[in-house]
Order: structure tokens, then sequence, then C-alpha cells
DNA sequence: ATTAAATTTTAGACTAATCTAAATTTATTA
DNA sequence: TAATAAATTTAGATTAGTCTAAAATTTAAT
């Protein structure tokens, strides 16, 4: 098995490979991770040793397939316990994510296969994230992004690139929940900022949210 | 927060404590946690450090309420999962020690306040220790071990000291199963083995079975 | 195409937890 | 009660993960 930190490292350069296609930077990581440029070129010649990333010196990281497994894998049991949270322990979708970072680790394959059964097999989290399967397919949604949409589209919200507790505390105050269908009315010249419809009601949000707000069209 | 592997020395100590009444030796730590005397000397002087244990060289360790504390809060974290994983997700009482084993180190005192709330505040684990409260308080049931019964006496089966999956699965097979009544027929003056009726059966267990199965009469 | 800036890696040190082997203390017993 | 055995602790080494500061490499810019 690997350590949490290996774990970590992996989960975080598939989601940064995701975003910026495919090759890693060594201080991305480090950013994301909260760590220094030193400790990860570190860890990326042990992830290379152990044939889960692919590392060229000076060039970057990218999984191989046991890489994105793992990470996959990891992935899926975060997502899970997300679920557990909210469905069934009445968590609010903002409070979930640092106990579910720790849950991710917990190590048994039958463990993840059961709770999915329990939950219904569910095939989003409380963000809208998909689950991937245990083959570590991720069913991809075709999100928008809001800061792409043009006036007169309408969409619903369907997932956050966000995840911190301000971010979804302010959605929910807004009343920009998952599930609700929004209608571009204007966007502003001066700073890039949005005035949709929501629910009969019309609102102003930032360009910051709108990048981070995902809708199906 | 503390460790993992401060906190598995905490419980350790805890389990090893009621045991054997109070003062807790090196070795003994060192023969449970498949470790070395030497590392458990090091971790105790740490404990110490902490106020957890109260600690005098070469005479043995014994937990502060700090450390009881803690202890308790493991325990109590333990056997909740516990009941989560062999209620909801089906799985059998001597498949969970590990993965339980794993659980008990997630930090929320709200998920676990949540989760004894989910399962209908359960009292015993699926072995039948008792369920800590919020506070540590255990309501010790009155076991009595089957070794110290005599002819004639019946009990209760409700406690297991052994948690090995070997010997669940051994009490499983033989019908000897948490909330069936027995009755001790005769002791065999040989080997101090055991014939004793349950469900209408007459079964014979061995000295070191009886020593670990525990009734209330 | 050099130079400067940014990025990345290496070297060397630190901490937590562990180990072996040797030294110390306590317990046992002759 | 002195000698031996058992238990415990210390000393010194090791591993995983991290860090700072310095060196190497790549990228950008003049």
């Amino acid at each position: 098995m690997h350590s949490f930190t290996e774990e970590n490292y992996l989960k975080t350069i598939y989601q940064l490979s995701t975003e910026d296609n495919n090759v890693v930077t060594t201080n991305g990581i480090a950013e994301v991770m909260n760590t220094k440029a030193a400790s990860v070129t570190d860890m990326l010649k042990k992830l290379a040793d152990k044939k889960l990333i692919n590392y060229i010196r000076y060039q970057g990281a990218s999984l191989t397939d046991a890489g994105r497994q793992t990470a996959t894998e990891i992935i899926r049991k975060h997502r899970l316990w997300e679920v557990f949270l909210v469905e069934k322990l009445d968590f609010k979708w903002d409070e979930v994510h640092d106990i579910a970072e720790e849950l991710e680790h917990i190590n048994s394959k039958e463990l993840v296969d059961r709770l999915d059964k329990f939950l219904g097999f569910p095939k989003t989290d409380p963000h809208g994230d998909p689950i991937p399967d245990r083959k570590g397919n991720i069913q991809q949604k075709p999100f928008v992004k809001i800061s792409k949409m043009k006036p007169g589209e309408a969409g619903k919200i369907s997932g956050v690139s966000e995840h911190t507790p301000v971010f979804l505390q302010y959605l929910e105050k807004s009343g920009l929940t998952l599930g609700t269908t929004v209608t571009i009315i204007e966007i502003m010249e001066f700073d890039g900022s949005i005035i949709l419809n929501n629910q009969e009601k019309d609102l102003s949000i930032s360009r910051e949210v709108a990048k981070n707000l995902l809708v199906v069209i």
C-alpha cells in the first residue's frame, strides 16, 4: 500500500493534470499542497521509482496507468464519503470536505463497494462532481463555466470548481444551489460581473464567482 | 491533535490498565503492539512530556485524566464505526476490526456525534463491548468469564475478550453468538474443558475458549 | 545570443518513529 | 546478601517526509 502522503500527491497530480492538460509542474504541486518545491521534487522521484508517475527532471510529471488508478480510487472514496456525510449524517455541503479528506485514505475495497451500494450507487457527490466507478472511469459531465456563457443563455447549476466553505456558503445564501436553473441577463463591461436570473429573481455575481460555477446547458 | 501512533499507544495503555489494574509495563505494551521495548520507552517519555500519562522510569505508566479522555474517545469511535459496518453495511462481526482500527483515527467530534445519532445511540458494539459516551464514561457490564462458572449455572453470552477473526468465526460456527443462553453441564477434570448446553444441544469447549467468552448471569 | 529571471533540483539538516546492541536498574534466588 | 536473570532504558543508526540555502537548468527578454 501507499502512504497517506503518496496518495495525496497522486490525487493532486491527477487533479492538476485534468485542469491543465496532462503534464504537471513542481511548483504547481507545491502551491496546491502548501509545501515547498524541494519537497515535491523528492516525492516525484519516489513516485517515479514506484512507477506511479512518469517524471523527467526539470520537465514535469504525468501519471502512469497505475498512478491514475490509485488517484481515481482515492477520489472515488472521497466523493462517496461526502455523499454519506450529507445524505446520511445531515452535514451541509460546505462542511464535508475536510472530513472526507481523512476518510479517503481508509483502506478497504470491500468497504468502498459496500458504501457505494448502501448509498444507492450515486453518480455525483454533493458538489456535483462525478464519482469514478471501481475501475476508475469517470463520467465527465458537459460542464460549462457561467463566465463563458452569453446573455440569453440558460443552464442548470450542476457543479463548482471551488470547494472552499466560504464559496459554498456564499452560493447557499444566494440561492445558487445545485439543480436550480439560471439565465444570463447581462454582462457588465466594466468588471465582467454578470447579472443573471435565478428563480424569478435577478442577482449580480462577480466574474470570480462566474468562473467557479458550472452549469449544464 | 495527537498522531496516529500516540493514539494507538494511549488506547493500548488504556486497555492494559483495565485488564491488569492500572500500572502498565513497557514489555506489556511492546507485546500487544508488536514493537520493541526500546520503542515503547521512547514513546512513554513523549506521552509523559505531553501530560497524557504518568510515567516513572523502570516503574511503568498510567493514564492521566487527559490521556484517559483521549483513549476513550478513540475507543468510542472504534466501536461506533463497528456498529456502522455491521448494521448498515452488512459486514460480519469478524470482519470489522481492522477497518475500525483505521476509522477510529478520523478526527471530528461532530462526525462522531452524528454517527452516534444515525446509529440510534447504540450501547454496545457487535462484540458486546460497551460504547463510551462523549465524556468517556463506560457503562461496564457485569461480565463473567465462562471459565469461572460452576456446573448448573446459566448465563447469556454477552461479550468476548478475544477479537480475532478465527475466534469469532469459531463462535459463529458453534452457535455461540451474542444473546444466546448457555448452561454449564460439566467441567472436565483432565483439561478443564467445559460441556455446556446451548439451544437444546450440548457441546464441549476448551478452557481457552471458556476464558474468552463472557456471559451475564 | 547573452544575460537576467524564474523554475527546479541537490545538498545537508531536522523530526517522528522505529530498530539493534549495550548499559542500567530491578527482581529473584541460591 | 551477593550473584544472576529479567526488565527497562540509553546510545546510536535508519527511514519517510519535510525544510532552507545553494547550485543547476530552463525560459524570457533585451
